[in-house]
DNA sequence: CCTAATCCCTGCTTGC
DNA sequence: TGCAAGCAGGGATTAG
């Protein structure tokens, strides 16, 4: 559940309290949260002995520290319920601690990662070249994130009119744009009054610039109070929740008013999870006319030449 | 190529 | 009270 703001209060935690360290010993209490590091637990524990972090990055729901003199990365993703915490040595464990990396300095703190439903964790991977913040080759399919400066709205826009997708699954495509989970979506959906519904191919370019702005506009919103929390999962490097949950206008507000008509929100089962709208400020889309064969312009003449039917 | 469905995982909540 | 089902859901993978 932790999006991008959540990852990036949790970015700043690593930045401050653990970008310049160099790695002492790493401990893998729980395979799974190394899953996607393909040697293993005992590999990727030796291959960070001795490595010293740089600046740490994020793009969309990942991060990542840039390891010093090294073209590697270390990546990590919280899934749904990780935390990274920076505690000090003689805190007791905690229940669901699933790898614990203690550096070679005097500070007294170490870096653990917790994961209750194991859907996060950490791996080792090569940068790509000439990336200079060491973007990590396994996610460079990842989109950017609409707050990174280089992301492109033009691309973003023109993608969403060529696929044949609604808006809501298009906004959780991190291959389109990365960062947005289930309650920045039904956020920003809200402030636009579109219906998650809608097919992105009607979406005209100002409105798709306006929805975009919302997204940037709720996402700046909670990362100025810390993120969004729902309970002690998300939480910064030390401990702390965010306090965004009392500002949703739509996420998790099923039967209560709408901020803007009072009109009862309502909770919609999709795809495995919920969607929250309101009825009336976010009207679904008509239903999509029968399918039959399109008619698209053609030119009044045929062309006078053959167009080769695969050049391959 | 594109889009949609499935699966992974645990703890809290809800219903019978 | 106990048990089972539902829910939270990102993203890799598989299916179509």
């Amino acid at each position: 559940m932790p999006e991008l703001p959540e990852v990036e209060v949790v970015r700043r935690g690593l930045e401050r309290w653990i970008s310049g360290r160099t790695v002492a010993e790493v401990q893998v209490l729980h395979p799974r949260a190394v899953r996607r590091h393909l040697g293993g637990g005992e590999d990727f524990a030796a291959r960070l002995k001795g490595r010293r972090a740089g600046v740490a990055r994020r793009r969309g729901k990942y991060l990542w520290l840039p390891l010093e003199d090294a073209d590697e990365s270390v990546l990590a993703h919280l899934g749904m319920s990780g935390q990274l915490l920076v505690q000090p040595h003689g805190a007791a464990d905690e229940k669901h601690l699933r790898i614990r990396v203690r550096f070679n300095d005097s500070i007294g703190t170490e870096l653990r990662f917790v994961d209750q439903r194991t859907f996060g964790g950490l791996s080792l991977h090569e940068t790509v070249e000439g990336a200079a913040d060491g973007l990590p080759a396994a996610i460079a399919h990842i989109a950017r994130d609409p707050l990174d400066p280089a992301f492109d709205e033009a691309a973003f826009h023109t993608a969403l009119r060529r696929r044949r997708t609604t808006v809501k699954r298009a906004l959780l495509d991190q291959s389109l744009i990365s960062g947005v989970g289930n309650i920045y979506a039904d956020e920003a959906l809200w402030r636009a009054r579109l219906h998650y519904d809608r097919p992105t191919a009607t979406l005209t370019r100002p409105r798709s610039v306006e929805l975009l702005d919302h997204v940037r506009d709720v996402m700046n919103a909670a990362l100025a109070v810390g993120g969004t929390s729902f309970d002690s999962l998300y939480v910064n490097v030390n401990g702390e929740s965010g306090y965004f949950e009392r500002s949703l206008d739509a996420y998790g507000r099923e039967n209560e008013p709408c901020r803007r008509c009072a009109t009862p929100m309502r909770r919609r089962p999709w795809m495995n999870r919920s969607s929250y709208f309101c009825p009336r400020c976010q009207r679904p889309p008509r239903p999509a006319a029968p399918a039959r064969p399109a008619a698209p312009a053609r030119p009044a003449v045929a062309p006078r030449t053959a167009v080769p039917l695969s050049s391959s």
